[in-house]
DNA sequence: TATTGTTATACTCTATAACTATA
DNA sequence: TATAGTTATAGAGTATAACAATA
């Protein structure tokens, strides 16, 4: 038996190509890591969103959340703001340039992407993401 | 537009969720980060393998898979041979401990990624791993 | 000259523990 | 007591550069 079989083992192979995409098309021109860029789309996705809650989606402690909020703050392309509600949390925002950054990132990551894969036909696509929606939903 | 449909952002996801299941099930039982399961595994499936290959397999730099494999040499799971035809290189065997353990391994990891993967039909987890395996062949 | 592998070194990213403030 | 977030700290994992040995 072998590792082709394993889906975490394609998973992290298929992940090494979209890792090196993602680095040429979006993280060196716009100076982004990864998570970088996931935390302003999500941010953008969902606004108010807290560092606690983007901490979980993303799987790592809050400690490591706040020193990334820090560094795109100190860039100025996202905004903490105290909730009023809850004294103890925050609600995040993006700047105008925040924003104005992650959508055009999104926009070439989506290019970039879809020029990666043009050699899978639209319903393998459609159901690759599918299939791993699914396997996300187990997320605990 | 979304993540959601950003496939680099679906396999970081759904990988949160096979990394947790590898981690559970083998890492901590068998005490191997997922890189060391995977080295040994790969020496495992093509004997003789060198360092060199295993690094560019797993997109990292030779200095670094030199210290994985100084861990797993430590262990006496697997061993580091002069190659005959080329003194610069190595070829790289498991031990019988080496080959016990990761056999062992891999039948538990096949055995709980079955689990997790039980809500989708046979259909698919082929589908996946065949899909994922296009994007890999991307890999330069 | 190019390649294989190691050593030395520093940097990035991470987690744990201890803390503050609020609920 | 529990939760949101930060700070301090140490450890894991990484890459780059310099090196030795072989091709």
């Amino acid at each position: 038996m072998s590792l082709n079989r394993i889906i975490g083992y394609q998973l992290v192979q298929a992940g090494i190509v979209t890792g090196a995409n993602f680095m040429h098309g979006v993280g060196k021109p716009y100076k982004l890591r990864p998570v970088e860029f996931t935390i302003l789309q999500l941010i953008r996705e969902t606004p108010h969103i807290s560092p606690t809650t983007l901490a979980k989606t993303l799987a790592m402690t809050t400690p490591s959340m706040t020193a990334w909020l820090d560094k795109l703050s100190k860039r100025k392309l996202l905004m903490r703001e105290k909730s009023v509600s809850d004294g103890r949390g925050q609600k995040l925002a993006l700047t105008a340039s925040g924003s104005a950054l992650v959508e055009k990132a999104l926009a070439d990551l989506l290019e970039s992407e879809a020029m990666l894969l043009a050699h899978l036909s639209l319903g393998e696509r459609e159901m690759l993401l599918e299939i791993l929606q699914k396997i996300t939903a187990e997320k605990t």
